[in-house]
DNA sequence: ATTATAATTACGACCAGGTGCAATAACAAT
DNA sequence: ATTGTTATTGCACCTGGTCGTAATTATAAT
């Protein structure tokens, strides 16, 4: 994994934690919460402090090696190789669905035209209502 | 105030803490926060327990008469009657500027077209950097 | 292989936010 | 005005997440 040279590089230590932290993260492919990632991490190696794996995810979101984005009222944790892209999440029947990653293209160019703002949407996730639902609610 | 009559008339007592949590929301025109909220709630009438002003604010929000918006790590409620807008605000400097509220509108409408979700933007909070920190930066 | 040292860990305490429950108070009907 | 009914409150407690700290451990230097 290229982020583990990334992360030595940068003069933090690996320690068994951090890398079976890394490792969970970079083989499920499903998007983890903060709660499965413990669940995980704590079978694999019991006595593992909550407090180490909050701290580990900080860092490593901050050095890049993991992605932290926001679903409802949860964080989201996932490898930065997956393809870049948003989520539409039916607030009704709670499908979700993956949407283009430029479909923010104008917003950022027009941010950047009026406000002068340089914004990056990076794996916005989107409540709403999805066809299926808009129909039988009318 | 409007949103005292569609309370009562949903079907909700308007208990002396809920008028002033509303009176508080709707004479408050900066952007409150549930700690300001708490603070100014029990200064007006001491005792009322954090757990009823939690409670009144999610019924709020659910009866319409509250939005509620996420800056950073925080939530802000303010009166619906307010106009809609968006913010900006830089990661560098903090500054925080106010943003046409319908910014969105190409992304809601190619939304719907590809992928036939209603998604409807209102009070989002962009993180970026502003015209005076890009340029300082780069 | 040993040792030095600086980062990292587990622990415990703490805080914000939320929940179940018995006591209380708002409102409707008389 | 009194009463009955049901929502609402305050309380006690729980949980998720954060932080300071002493003990531990990964790494580099010898």
């Amino acid at each position: 994994m290229s982020c583990v040279v990334t992360f030595k590089e940068k003069g933090f230590k690996l320690t068994p934690q951090r890398k079976l932290i890394m490792d969970i993260i970079h083989d499920d492919e499903a998007h983890l919460t903060i709660e499965k990632i413990i669940t995980y991490v704590q079978e694999r190696m019991p006595g593992v402090h909550k407090s180490t794996i909050y701290r580990t995810l900080e860092l490593l979101e901050k050095t890049g090696c993991v992605y932290k984005s926001e679903l409802g009222n949860q964080f989201i944790y996932h490898h930065p190789e997956e393809g870049h892209h948003h989520h539409l999440v039916c607030r009704k029947c709670g499908k979700s669905i993956d949407c283009d990653e430029d479909i923010f293209a104008p917003v950022e160019r027009s941010i950047g035209a009026k406000y002068g703002f340089h914004i990056d949407f990076k794996h916005v996730i989107m409540s709403g209502l999805c066809k299926e639902c808009r129909r039988k609610t009318s």
